[in-house]
DNA sequence: GGATATGGGG
DNA sequence: CCCCATATCC
């Protein structure tokens, strides 16, 4: 089984882009979309659906938007935070349009659009934070009910510094602060005792890991290049899209690689896919 | 000697529309643009240069903007009426670049982007009327130092019911109204007494005639469709673009043709290219 | 730099 | 419908 996880930057403006990379790329079961930026009415269903997939979306006007595009049938598809969390702790994390989540084969699909923060101690930033922290208990409460879990998407953060393409300002920079970074490694500890945190040995035991890092230590494989400044032509790029596997899915992880193609197309999204195989 | 007339709608959005048709027109001497929309360090010079022409602009900021693309050096390039004209006369009419004109083998070609004038009665038909009015002024200051002129553009004005799909509201539209249409023929009567004027037989003893006319009385000939209602595909145009000649170069035309091409591309300009040969 | 929205212009 | 401009977001 493949899911493979794409921020589109619109996917109207993307289409062809996503529906000729389905095509090239048919053993991918699911493709999970970020920043669709398209109300539900107005997304292009038509296209995918022509081509044999099922399309299941969450999205809003103009910013944000998630979407999964599977070969079968998904069950139990659940939209925003809200959908198995109380709307006190939600609150009003669920205006914008970042989650979306759905089963196939007894494996739970966690689609995510983490916001980006804008800049250190802003208020976008803090939005961030607070909206990582609610992930956490999202995850706690789904890891209750599930032991296959793949939680991908766009996570706006770099975790360790061989995945960003420069050390400089990496500390004051949105994506690699290390107050993102510890936050999310928070999150990811999910299940794991404060003591286990500390300890690499024990990986596997509860949490989840970056599919990714299952295959390779190498620094320099990136999913996003900014548009500006020629980042892409100089390779100055970050990778912040990730799939965070549970145990079990972890140790099945056959393979996972980023499809560097679909940024040397013409107006590409500035993010490229990120495939996970187990 | 070939001369083209193409209102662009933004020259650097349609910048490789022009230069291919060029390259497929190799006998068009030299290529009238409207609309170029840019100001003149933004004109998209090189591409044009590359291929061989010699470029002269006369543009402004997002709106209006004329420029000649010559295979040829062109001479006694002038820019605006104010070039020929008393800066009291013209007022305010030179604010927006609308004309442009040169010589070429001895005869002047002069290309206009004749105001829209937005609907009748508004100030912009008045702008539009008072605009002709000056113009006529021009011509005539033109034609007492040029017996060849090739006055061309786009005119905004369909001059007969057969140069329009429909004969619906022709009264009340723009671009067809009998006030538009009698003021374009008192400035193309340039040095015909009124008495002249109200005669066809004389039609080459002076003023200026459509080109296009001298090949075919045929009606359903168009050069411009609305980008709205699927105007081209269902063929609802206008022939508003137009080559008018002096007598002594209406005598020598050989053809003056519209080519339909370019406005079946993908992003078209709503106007399609109109060719005079002589 | 490229996506969106809105508003003016045709 | 498709230009442009300005503004916000990333």
């Amino acid at each position: 089984m493949q899911v493979a996880s794409w921020n589109v930057n619109s996917i109207r403006t993307r289409l062809s882009h996503a529906t000729d990379w389905l095509q090239t790329n048919p053993e991918v079961d699911v493709l999970c979309l970020q920043e669709t930026k398209v109300v539900d009415a107005d997304f292009p269903k038509a296209p995918f659906e022509e081509l044999g997939y099922h399309v299941y979306i969450y999205g809003q006007k103009a910013y944000n938007g998630v979407a999964l595009i599977s070969k079968a049938t998904l069950t139990d598809v659940r939209m925003g935070f809200g959908a198995i969390l109380d709307e006190e702790a939600v609150g009003n994390l669920d205006e914008q349009k970042r989650v979306i989540s759905a089963v196939l084969d007894g494996v739970r699909i966690l689609n995510l659009y983490v916001p980006n923060g804008s800049s250190i101690g802003s208020e976008k930033y803090e939005y961030k934070l607070r909206w990582l922290a609610l992930l956490k208990q999202y995850l706690i409460k789904t890891l209750e009910e599930t032991t296959k879990l793949n939680v991908c998407g766009d996570f706006n953060i770099a975790l360790e510094n061989k995945d960003i393409y420069t050390d400089e300002k990496r500390d004051k920079h949105i994506m690699s602060s290390p107050k993102e970074r510890e936050t999310l490694r928070d999150v990811l500890a999910v299940g794991r005792s404060p003591m286990e945190r500390d300890s690499l040995s024990d990986l596997l035991g509860v949490g989840l890991a970056d599919a990714f890092r299952k295959f390779t230590d190498e620094g320099g494989h990136f999913s996003w290049w900014d548009y500006r400044a020629a980042s892409f032509r100089r390779n100055m790029g970050w990778r912040i899209d990730h799939h965070y596997l549970s145990p079990e899915l972890y140790e099945q992880a056959t393979r996972c690689w980023i499809d560097v193609e679909p940024r040397k197309l013409e107006k590409p999204s500035d993010h490229t896919p990120v495939i996970v195989e187990y």
